[in-house]
RNA sequence: GCGGCCUUAGCUCAGUUGGCAGAGCGUCGGCUUGUGGUGCCGAAUGUCACGGGUUCGAGCCCCGUAGGUCGCCCCA
């Protein structure tokens, strides 16, 4: 089609794809926040020395996949490919290394990268991610991965990911083994496919995770790190683990997986599938103690991770856990201006009580109810000459076609009781709440008598 | 950056050796303006992705481009 598309790689999120992106976001950043994680928004976009640093020049991101260019003052500006380094950049820009570590930060948001688009796999995309600032202790990395895990839970995707894990060592425990690999590669050069012999020379712990059949045979005998971890590496290696069962996350090692970044040191992990093609991973992170110093800042020990909102996206829409639209209930008013003032109350009411509920802005009854049906309404309240009279409405069940005349007084009630509308059931509950307690028990509580008050300076014009 | 497959109505798709572009769903309207979801009648909607070529004639054959999709490379 010769018209205007959205560009290469990007989608729009609509309906339902959005209703799943949004209860990914909103499921996060709840447990996250049972966790203690406060959330941070960093900038979209940031001086380009913000990723490249640490990067180094072993592949191609700073090169190809990178969305960077000149602004008007000369500066060079790339988009977020992640937001690690940005939340690492904002911890040293704020001055906050230098007390009340450690930070446990929650964010959400876009991230680009100039791919070629695949399945899961865009040019702008979403990430959800944990950080937890200035923490060397193995309990920061078993509780970023228990958070992480419960979300999937409540997601109810749980069961189609499993947690693999390992460690990276500490950098004295990396040089040993890197030196290992590449001599056991070297040696099987030959049998090595053509993208793996130049692997070797460029990047030769990705060589583990290959895709190649003939160096998967090669890969299943190479060492292992286990075999060259210092003492002190192999003690936190068993630490996160012994935090792990306790915490109850089940995990599965996995020797091969690997960083390719300086700045990533012991624990590693991922969250992988079989469902999402050739993009297995949905949730991956690690620790990584050099990367706070990158950004000018002091050495701080930090472990996190960052998941597609995308990719768990099409695990509940695989799953069908697609979260429902809420069912509205149609006003409509039948008759003259009258009815449609009438109608307009109804509303004001439903809707301070919390109730969801639309009215048609034309037609007679009949297209009025043919529109309540489509929107997937699941009850109406019908006001008319008669009803006005005797300040009464009609609320009709959608689903069972049933209908009764009530007092305007017990519409919410008999909303409820029709058992199609959750938030004329929750109203009701609500009211049920209300009238359990005396006034002051309330205010003993000390509930939600803060909520308006607190509500922050006016919106800056 | 490389490769396989795909592109016809808003959506899902049919379209015979090359001979007037179709269906279902959806949308809109009507079937006495107080009752929908299920009935009946009717209507609108196309640069057959784009550009070139072959042919009397191309949705169909050939070449190129773009986009989609699934992989490779890469994966912070």
């Amino acid at each position: 089609m010769a018209q205007l598309q959205p560009a290469r790689g990007t989608h729009d999120l609509i309906g339902e794809e959005h209703r799943r992106h949004l209860h990914v976001i909103e499921t996060a950043r709840r447990i996250a926040t049972l966790y203690g994680f406060e959330e941070w928004s960093t900038p979209i976009f940031e001086d380009t020395r913000v990723f490249s640093r640490g990067l180094g020049d072993t592949s191609d991101v700073v090169s190809k996949e990178m969305y960077s260019f000149e602004d008007r003052g000369g500066d060079s500006i790339t988009l977020r490919p992640e937001n690690t380094a940005g939340v690492c950049r904002a911890l040293v820009s704020n001055g906050l290394t230098q007390g009340g570590l450690p930070r446990k930060v929650f964010y959400a948001g876009p991230m680009f990268r100039y791919e070629r688009p695949q399945k899961g796999r865009y040019r702008q995309f979403h990430q959800i991610g944990i950080e937890v600032l200035g923490a060397p202790e193995p309990l920061a990395d078993a509780e970023v991965i228990a958070c992480g895990w419960q979300i999937q839970q409540e997601l109810g995707i749980d069961e189609g990911t499993v947690l693999e894990i390992n460690t990276l060592g500490d950098a004295a425990s990396r040089d040993a083994y890197r030196a290992a690999l590449v001599g056991y590669f070297a040696a099987h050069r030959d049998a090595l496919s053509a993208d793996s012999q130049a692997r070797l020379e460029k990047n030769p712990l990705r060589i583990l995770d290959s895709k190649d059949a003939k160096d998967r045979a090669i890969v299943a005998d190479a060492p292992t790190i286990h075999d060259h971890l210092t003492k002190e590496a192999a003690a936190f290696y068993a630490a996160v683990k012994r935090y792990l069962e306790a915490f109850g996350v089940p995990f599965r090692e996995n020797p091969r997986i690997v960083r390719g970044l300086d700045y990533y040191s012991h624990t590693a992990f991922e969250f992988v599938t079989d469902r999402l093609g050739a993009q297995g991973t949905v949730m991956g992170g690690g620790r990584y103690n050099g990367l706070v110093e990158e950004m000018g800042g002091p050495p701080t020990p930090s472990v996190g991770w960052a998941a597609g909102v995308e990719r768990l996206s099409l695990l509940l829409e695989a799953a069908e856990l697609t979260p429902p639209a809420p069912r509205p209930v149609a006003v409509i008013p039948v008759g003259g201006e009258a009815a449609e003032a009438a109608a307009i109350l109804m509303l004001r009411e439903l809707r301070d009580r919390g109730v969801v509920a639309e009215i048609a802005y034309r037609g007679n009854t009949k297209r009025r109810m043919e529109r309540a049906n489509r929107i997937g309404a699941g009850a109406a309240v019908i006001i008319g000459e008669d009803e006005i009279a005797e300040d009464m409405a009609v609320v009709r069940n959608l689903d069972a076609g049933t209908q009764q005349r009530v007092a305007l007084a017990d519409v919410v009630r008999a909303l409820a009781e029709t058992g199609v509308v959750e938030s004329a059931v929750q109203a009701l509950m609500q009211d049920l709440l209300d009238s359990e307690f005396e006034e002051d028990e309330i205010d003993d509580l000390d509930l939600d008598d803060d909520d308006e008050d607190d509500a922050g300076e006016p919106e800056r014009r």
